[in-house]
RNA sequence: CGAGGUGUAGCUCAGUUUGGUAGAGCGCUGCGUUCGGGACGCAGAGGCCGCAGGUUCAAGUCCUGUCACCUCGACCA
């Protein structure tokens, strides 16, 4: 095979059709299934596997913050949903319903959730009473269904696997602090964890969460220059409390009501791996998540001793590494290809030359690089490397952002690079949502992504109208 | 939800124009030879042609309907 040549043939290239790419990973990845319901996936265990590491990782951090697991029903009674009107709206229009049990038509509906407020609001009503109940920081892992119009897997689903937080707290600056400490785990989550950079900010008033005070939003941004919202985190204030009549008494003994928050992110994440991360080979996974570390694959292992080194290899790394041995009858080659599609960070070779010479080979993904290791550097030389993978992969997509992150001083060159180079898009704006409709009409799907924030002041107008700016705001398009 | 496209073996697809015995490559199974970038030989298994109706002596092929998937819009995590 020449050198030069795409190592898996199965892949499209990612430049050249980036939707096709996207959808063979998942699927030669192995990382999904279709089901005969349109939106809704089977994980297979290698795409489980990716969810139940971004779990752990994700829940240890909600939990330093003194936040509780619990779980909510998935079915909420209409007139529930109705309790908040603007939340309704938003929602209503995407609800799956149950109007037959068993055989019974339902007197009332069944909304199946696609966001579980209003269950959480009635819940706090019955256990919140004094301000000793305060603060209340719950949070559910669970699926939930929106009827999508149209489906992609991990993009869009009828049915998504995410966490929901929902916060009560005594004061409103409590609350606003818990709305920016979840944002910052979910940043701090996305760099440290996934290798992706991303804006945060916050929404518009017209991109913000139905019923919520303030959105703000991470922001990653996919190698073909299209963004993704990666978690949001919302102020509510206290309107859903008022909608809900939660009170509970204060210190001055008199009845108050609660400050409220939420905060998500779902299995979305997964597809901003792959867009952020992934080549023309697949799958690259960020060594902290990756359901695999260390492939060991043993070369020539028909020969004496060769899989018993291996085997010995795998004893002693999966004391501290996700590894495993392939010794099935494939050739190498095949299986170099496979654990580089499925995006294992770290490929060990064992063969016969290695073990006369008291070594092996160490492969990483993200670059190929080959690196000769004696054995008994093995453990530290396989954490270095992963290590400095997640950091390569983070630089790597962080200059990604930056060359995609433009500027726009005027209506014309906002338009121009709308149309035609995509990535993220940095103007000022005057604050009115007619002018966010006007460029997301001219530019064919760039909305307002945030008003980051640190802002810089690019220009005293706004991009679209001239009138005066208010904000500088991040704009793309997005999944 | 609008416009277009596709559903035939595990996968990629041919066969549909002109109705007449279900096909190829890859993969899979067994045996043997191989093994440092998707190895090779021989022998095999595998299909209610997406699903439901209809037309016909006869339907993968024609007609209705339906479901799913893909692309592009509108809507949304």
């Amino acid at each position: 095979m020449a050198n030069n040549k795409k190592m898996v043939e199965a892949i499209t290239g990612r430049d050249e059709d980036f939707a096709k790419w996207y959808t063979d990973i998942v699927k030669k990845a192995e990382l999904v299934d279709y089901s005969g319901v349109k939106g809704c996936m089977v994980f297979r265990p290698y795409g489980y596997a990716i969810w139940e590491n971004i779990q752990k990782d994700m829940d240890r951090r909600f939990k330093e913050t003194g936040v509780e697991n619990v779980y909510m029903p998935m079915f909420i009674p209409e007139s529930l949903l109705q309790r908040e009107k603007d939340h309704v709206e938003g929602f209503a229009p995407e609800c799956a319903w149950v109007t037959i049990g068993g055989q019974e038509k339902l007197t009332e509906r069944l909304a199946v959730r696609p966001t579980s407020e209003t269950l959480f609001c009635e819940h706090y009503k019955k256990v919140i009473g004094t301000y000793r109940d305060l603060p209340k920081l719950y949070n559910q892992w669970c699926s939930v269904v929106r009827w999508e119009k149209t489906t992609r897997p991990f993009l869009r689903n009828s049915e998504f696997l995410w966490q929901e937080g929902h916060t009560m707290h005594e004061t409103a600056e409590e609350a606003k602090e818990e709305t920016l400490r979840m944002l910052k785990v979910y940043e701090d989550f996305y760099r440290e964890t996934l290798a992706i950079p991303a804006v945060v900010g916050q929404k518009t008033e017209k991109e913000k969460f139905a019923g919520a005070e303030a959105t703000y939003t991470i922001e990653p941004m996919m190698h073909n220059g299209v963004a993704l919202q990666g978690g949001t985190s919302h102020y509510f204030g206290d309107g859903f409390a008022k909608s809900f009549d939660i009170k509970f008494q204060g210190r001055d003994n008199k009845l108050h009501y609660p400050h409220q928050t939420s905060w998500g992110t779902s299995t979305r994440m997964i597809g901003a791996i792959i867009m952020v991360h992934g080549d023309d080979d697949g799958l690259v996974l960020p060594p902290r998540i990756s359901p695999i570390q260390v492939a060991i694959i043993p070369i020539a292992m028909h020969k004496e001793g060769v899989l018993d080194k291996a085997n010995e290899l795998k004893a002693q790394l999966s004391k501290v590494f996700r590894v495993k041995l392939d010794d099935s009858d494939h050739a190498p080659g095949w299986k170099f290809s496979e654990y580089e599609m499925k995006g294992v960070p770290v490929r060990v070779e064992i063969g016969p030359k290695d073990i006369e010479k008291g070594q092996c080979v160490i492969v990483r993904r993200d670059t190929r690089e080959k690196q000769f290791v004696p054995l008994g550097e093995l453990e530290s030389a396989i954490q270095k490397t992963l290590d400095d993978i997640h950091e390569a992969m983070y630089n790597r997509a962080l200059e990604n952002m930056k060359e995609k992150t433009h500027v726009a001083t005027t209506y014309d060159e906002f338009v121009a690079l709308g149309k035609e180079q995509g990535g993220f898009i940095k103007a000022m704006w005057c604050g009115d949502s007619e002018c966010e409709d006007k460029l997301k009409e001219v530019t064919g799907g760039v909305k307002s992504r945030c008003i980051p924030f640190e802002e810089e002041h690019l220009a005293d107008t706004c991009v679209c109208c001239g009138k005066p700016a208010k904000h500088m705001v991040y704009w793309g398009k997005q999944y």
